[in-house]
DNA sequence: CTAATTCCTATTAAAATAATAGGATTTAAT
DNA sequence: ATTAAATCCTATTATTTTAATAGGAATTAG
């Protein structure tokens, strides 16, 4: 029941660029400092992100990586969702194309996962980049460049 | 965000239990049986779920596993924390011993793992293998031996 | 033109998961 | 006592997933 790096990094690499949103386009190079993640690593994990269409991308020399939408509309869960697919506990109650399962008819453990999945999508979508964000600067002196995520 | 088969076997596992409860102590052969579960991986199962007290092993000819304790007193929760380890979408906020992290002080993902956290345990904890019980006896008729799971 | 950057594909390393194998020990039943 | 049915125990292997690395192609600001 443990995310992977993928959502981790992931949340925490779109939560950087949130917080350095008036920058211009960010860098990997400088996400993958100040995160501590891998630049080649962070950088696959910018594909599905990128398809979610939570973030796009600048090439070329000065470019880097942008959100494709404003913090307050970017939830936790879509990136979450972007990175390590439907949520779902086990896979016959995933959020899109459930797993079929010759068990289903009548399955008594089901009901169990389905509550499970639907409390933590709930979690999930409740949290907006923008409160991370707002979280974030409650913990940051006025002159430190130092966010902590 | 998945659940091994760990959990899930196990979980199947000590609801069979639960529901041939009475027919005096059962076989890991007719539970890998009725579940589609090989033997000798239930076997490993049960170490665990015998070390957190929720079964009893009855060894030699006529042995088998039982529960150690009345379905109600059992919860999904339960059962999953010993096969699976503690409740943590990440370690950093593990139900028992969370793994420090350098970034602990001011990380403001953490409140969301730890939410999610509390909403997964809720849900297990908020169910028992007697409600389990009663749930799968409602899909079976009464002449019929086929338990749902 | 050059340097900085994303893009793309492939490979590899490491870890966790799932399953299998084979024999030792215990015990009810005969 | 013997036998058969069962748990117990240790080790090994196969498979899958996760995480990371490598190297070069394409793009673009300056």
């Amino acid at each position: 029941m443990k995310l992977s790096t993928k959502g981790r990094y992931g949340l925490r690499a779109v939560l950087d660029m949130a917080l350095y949103e008036n920058e211009g386009p960010i860098t990997l190079n400088s996400i993958a400092e100040r995160q501590g993640i891998s630049e080649g690593y962070l950088e696959q994990l910018m594909v599905p992100l990128k398809r979610a269409g939570l973030v796009k991308s600048v090439r070329g020399a000065q470019g880097g990586y942008i959100l494709a939408k404003e913090p307050k509309n970017i939830t936790v869960g879509e990136v979450i969702r972007a990175l390590e697919g439907p949520i779902a506990p086990v896979a016959c109650v995933s959020e899109d194309y459930p797993e079929e399962c010759e068990r289903a008819e009548g399955c008594v453990t089901r009901m169990v996962w389905e509550k499970v999945r639907d409390s933590i999508a709930e979690v999930l979508d409740s949290f907006t980049l923008e409160d991370l964000v707002q979280e974030s600067r409650k913990y940051t002196s006025q002159n430190s460049y130092m966010y902590y995520i």
